[in-house]
DNA sequence: CTCGTGAGTAGGAAATCCAAACTCACCATA
DNA sequence: TATGGTGAGTTTGGATTTCCTACTCACGAG
């Protein structure tokens, strides 16, 4: 019998395994905001330079982030999000949301990010084929994994 | 002066100190397939037991999750999401799209979530206001939060 | 020549993580 | 009445990561 340890295979899990880490994600936000520097990603998300360093590495490796020189002689170096980076903005602003809503009640925001329409962006999840909001109660999952159901484990 | 090493203020970041360790998005995950029990997040998550009971703990006190006896006599208890954990769904499934894109290509996917109006939910993050899909050129930052631009603070 | 800045490395203490074993309460069966 | 099984964790001790401070190295400014 195969290995009975292997968790469930999921995207969300591949995913978080990738930009999970603690400060991954800040730094995805940093550099969206245009901000790609060493020293200003130490003060702005206030990590470790050596971990900022090791995160820095891993998500170039992963395709979501570049390193350039914006100056040879002295080399500096500036990182900046690949189209699979700016692709995790969504992530981002439905994290903010739900902190903007449960952790402040909606008050004394410290960021408010405008779309180009000229109004607040309240960002909200929607089905691309019908358009309606998202609700838990309207979703159905569907494993296709071999042997696994919603439960678990087939045998389960 | 002031202690100058506080980040960035930002809702992602206080979000993701909640939620943001190891496993504990895979919990909200699971529960939200109604899959609530001690045994069965270990096995589907793939998580040690102890630090799955520190998560669980933390996810309790922070008011995502509840804790409910199924049984008494034998005590048996089940986790279920509050409605504050419901509605990280969305950050959920926006996670799932990201991996399922740049991870898999969109093929050979281990889940697929369906909508009530019949089709295979692919989530898109739209402006409330306007309904157009976010993408990051549309996007602009105002950081509200004393002493803090886009850059940095506010010397900078 | 000395200071400051950008982009890291190095070293060791502190915190976390992990797997496996253990507990405790109960139920089933034989 | 022993034997085993399940659910829900806790304990233990070692392997990893993190964190913090300091250091480096290259340059440019004064």
């Amino acid at each position: 019998m195969a290995a009975t340890k292997d968790p469930r295979p999921c995207s969300i899990a591949d995913t978080l395994a990738l930009v999970g880490e603690k400060y991954s994600l800040l730094v995805v936000r940093e550099v969206c905001l245009g901000n790609g520097r060493f020293d200003q990603l130490v003060r702005n998300i206030g990590a470790p330079r050596d971990v900022l360093a090791a995160r820095l590495r891993r998500l170039v490796d992963a395709g979501i982030l570049t390193k350039r020189a914006y100056s040879e002689r002295p080399q500096r170096f500036e990182y900046r999000p690949t189209q699979a980076g700016l692709e995790l903005e969504p992530v981002l602003m439905t994290l903010k949301e739900w902190g903007d809503r449960h952790l402040r009640n909606g008050v004394d925001l410290p960021m408010v990010v405008e779309h180009i329409c000229g109004n607040e962006l309240v960002p909200v999840v929607t089905c691309a084929a019908c358009g309606d909001p998202v609700h838990h109660e309207d979703l159905t999952a569907h494993p296709q994994a071999e042997g696994w159901t919603v439960k678990g484990p087939s045998a389960a």
